[in-house]
DNA sequence: AATGAATGAGAATTCATTCAT
DNA sequence: CATGAATGAATTCTCATTCAT
């Protein structure tokens, strides 16, 4: 299995650098082996092409989050609870990964359409664990019954996205976990007075 | 003023079915001038260069957004029911421009830092007149009074944002305007329980 | 005679002007027609095309030289004066026309092989006139018998064009009229000891 | 080092062959390229631009030239000698390939005034020389006591590029090196009488 | 497995010139 | 005579990918 040689994860750590410090557009194949200590033609042993780097890059980081993020709230039991320990967990791992936050958030999303098909495919295992938390509260009476947790999911990815796409426009300036706990009150009871 | 006469018009509108047909980088200067029915060399009698279309694209296209839903809301008195005319306003003028929403869901967010941070500016306009309606329905006292307005703000904007970029992956098959109504719902009460 | 109409001498004048500031390269017909204080089309009425703007510059100057040049040496007897005047006039003349020292020695030479073949032609009367005054000069025994009146001539005008080229190059910032008596000794003496 | 590679040299030559054959404006890279024999890309791994081609062009060529002369006057002892070998020198290089002729006399000419004052940085070296005879011959007392060293190798450096440019404007069709003993005696005796 | 020199397709922009008014 | 909006041809340079070593 490529996935486990060591210079499968050398590129990918690189590449992750390389696109944060450099930007997509200026993210050049060459760059990235450079950053990797390895010759460009290497790249092509351990990946197809440069979206291949991409997008395992992705499947990478979010299948970790995922994991982690699952790990975390299997202890809870109420439904908001887990979308606290969710929206933390998200938050803290990407405070702790400045480049990863630039790379998600802002670079990742000038690739074309083609690639960004197949990174929201990576990204339905995380939607998926969303809608199971959201199911599950409504089906134990903590979420409205009428709730519609396609509508309600694409909230709580929305806000948090936006959230976290603000906080890396703004160069990453104020401190993101402080904002977990107010998110997950919002995305709870809405605007409206409780 | 160059933005009055016809060609102006002509070379956004061509430019916006050309992106959406062909995507961000299939768009060249070339193709835009073809289906405005220009020469190529008329595109710079007009905009300063590629960039510049898009910018002025998406300025022309969101001033025209802001500029309706203030309208709309001029009526209203409910915070609420102003927030509820905004989503129905964008959703429904989306829904109508099929070539629009593609650009401005997807291609845009190809262009590169710079340009993104350009499309920041002019999307603050919009960002202002949430917050607003968001203060006034605060002062009211029709929403908490520790309502946190950034935050709300983000929610409003990344719910309605990333529903529409769903709408838009999934080939735009369903009906969008009726999506309106349930998400204002979720935007004033959330999750939680009424 | 379009020549003596007096936007002709504008558009002549303007484009010494705008050459000279902008460079070459830089001397659109645009910018020249707004320094003429005309339209772009107005241009084409009074030359064929920006070639022969430049090549009307240099005749109506250059034959400007020549007539001016040939009034000065007429009473002149021996041809060592006669080349000294000329040397004085042509430093002095270009001297107090910055702009046009710069349009001659630089600009000009920038223009392709066949504008340079036409430049040239106009170069002629100009190289006429010093080949008969080294002619005189053999024929009355103030020069060497066999000198070699082609070879001379390329002397004296290479060693002038040199002379002022350096001295635009260097941003004309020492006096030239005060080169021309010691530029006029050595063309008579040459190196060597007398 | 980039120069020794038997491609650097490859495209180099290509150049001098194909600006001279087609003139300086007609000198695309990709015409080069396909002269040398190579891609066009393969171009931008030796050079930086196709400034830099001609530049290094210029270098090359001139250097070459600087280095044949000096060894060729180093047995010399009477600067005027000197002076001989080194028009000799110069009219012989020259006469020998004759697309290189086109290219310094005419075409490179035609380069904007930036790439011209690095040209001129280049010919520094040459000039450097012709000034270092001329100051030997003075000290030696074979020159004038009072030669102005600065005009007298304005006067040696613009008559060679005088002769050698009418050269090349008469299709090099008379025999180039037969000049070079009468022009050495004229930029030594001058158009006066010995 | 690893290298890195070589490849070559692809696109924004300028500006001399025209011609309908 | 004069205008100036419109035209459209033409060229450098980048960079993902290959393949001989």
């Amino acid at each position: 299995m490529k996935k486990t040689k060591p210079k499968y994860r050398q590129i990918i750590d690189a590449a992750v650098v390389v696109i944060a410090e450099n930007g997509y557009h200026q993210a050049q194949v060459s760059k990235i082996a450079k950053q990797a200590g390895v010759a460009d033609g290497t790249i092509y042993l351990y990946f197809k092409n440069k979206e291949d780097i991409l997008i395992s890059l992705f499947q990478d980081k979010m299948g970790y989050f995922v994991e982690k993020i699952e790990e975390k709230i299997a202890g809870k039991e109420k439904a908001a609870e887990k979308l606290l320990v969710m929206v933390e967990s998200h938050f803290s791992m990407l405070s702790v990964d400045r480049h990863l936050a630039i790379v998600t958030q802002l670079e990742l999303r000038q690739s074309n359409k083609d690639l960004r098909h197949k990174i929201n495919e990576v990204l339905k295992g995380y939607l998926a664990l969303i809608e199971r938390i959201l199911f599950d509260g409504r089906e134990s009476g903590e979420f409205s019954a009428d709730l519609d947790i396609r509508l309600a999911r694409q909230m709580i990815f929305g806000t948090m996205d936006e959230t976290l796409t603000t906080w890396v426009m703004n160069d990453q300036k104020y401190d993101l976990t402080a904002l977990a706990e107010p998110v997950h009150k919002l995305l709870i009871s809405g605007c409206g007075k409780p």
